[in-house]
DNA sequence: CTTAAATTTGACCGACCGGTCTACTACAAA
DNA sequence: TTTGTAGTAGACCGGTCGGTCAAATTTAAG
């Protein structure tokens, strides 16, 4: 009944590096085995599909975004606004030291695969539908907390939290597309001041 | 020397279709050509690579965008600001459009692409970034000349451009992954009044 | 020690991938 | 009428795709 929870795990991570760095589709079955160094049948054993998989990869995805900046930005001791400010700082450096590792801009996992899949794969666009709810629903509840403290004014905290929700996934794109994260410093930080 | 332009846009055209309602890597040459009525000997004839029609398909979503809404909404007779308040609106009539007819919003061709293969060839990624460039021209003009006759002060044209092609990107982005094009409404909108 | 379940192995499947190749047709200029 | 060339046809290539399977091995409980 108890998985192995090494194979199991060597597999998601070889997955999530791989999917981010290129894509779905680029990224076969044989290669994550290969990475995770499994075996097809053991990949099978833990995995019905491919597809399985990265509904398990998504989450994970969310887990390192939350023990990596969610947590941290979003700390109920800081100032509302500065929790979205202080998400956006942090999501440029972690772009920053990927294209300094990498050479690339890899962008946001979640608007990756929302991009390749959402018209594909129903099951899949609902999951990441929803982690974009997560983050939405950060937003909106630091800007209820700054308007109900009186550092904001006059807002729709529901409009205001997807708008900057918005306008962080596309600089996340136009960083992406011009292979230069300091689009990102450009973009993000009026990101973080939008109010609707 | 004079190449039969039938064949050859009857492959643009299939391929531009089935890329933009799935992805690159999901749409293949045999795909292309069987839409088109066209042999793999034909294809071949016409494009070196799937590559380089993927190039040619890249020009095609362009000019199709100028027909339908550029060459409409950015009209020097309507006041610069108006113009980019139309493009929004003519924006969001065509994802709406789409949603009606496949059930699916598309989101943008360009976005789509980018995402998918900006981190996996370069010669795309830089064509990608080009057309963007294009857009936020569009939009950095009609901002200056809103500057010029005194509808806005005090504004960075540049990076007013640049953040209102971000938030447009990204609201097809979240509209694409909510599949419901009513997000647009609510986005878009404000994108056009982006002030930096 | 026995046994059953969890896990691993690697060969194997049909389908499809992007791309090549040769033969053939259609047409136009000389 | 000959000759060159643009275009068409479709069989074919090696490789990869996601996925299956039966057998072997490891693990842990009785």
């Amino acid at each position: 009944m108890i998985t192995n929870p090494d194979t199991y795990q060597r597999i998601i991570e070889s997955a999530k590096e791989l999917i981010y760095s290129k894509s779905y589709a680029d990224v076969g079955v044989a290669a994550i085995c290969e990475k995770a160094n499994v075996k097809k049948g053991s990949f099978y054993h833990f995995f019905p599909s491919k597809q399985e998989l990265t509904l398990a990869v998504i989450d994970t995805y969310y887990t390192d975004f939350k023990n990596r900046i969610i947590d941290r930005a979003f700390d109920s001791q800081l100032p509302p606004l500065e929790r979205i400010n202080l998400f956006c700082i942090m999501s440029i450096e972690m772009q920053c030291e990927i294209h300094q590792q990498t050479g690339h801009v890899y962008g946001c996992p979640f608007g990756n695969l929302a991009t390749e899949l959402s018209t594909q794969d129903e099951t899949i666009r609902a999951k990441l539908d929803s982690q974009f709810a997560k983050l939405q629903n950060l937003f909106r509840a630091a800007l209820q907390e700054a308007v109900d403290r009186g550092d904001a004014k006059n807002i729709n905290v529901d409009a205001t939290a997807r708008a900057i929700l918005a306008m962080f996934e596309g600089s996340m794109l136009l960083a992406k597309t011009h292979n230069d994260p300091d689009i990102l410093r450009q973009l993000l930080p009026p990101a973080a001041e939008l109010r609707l």
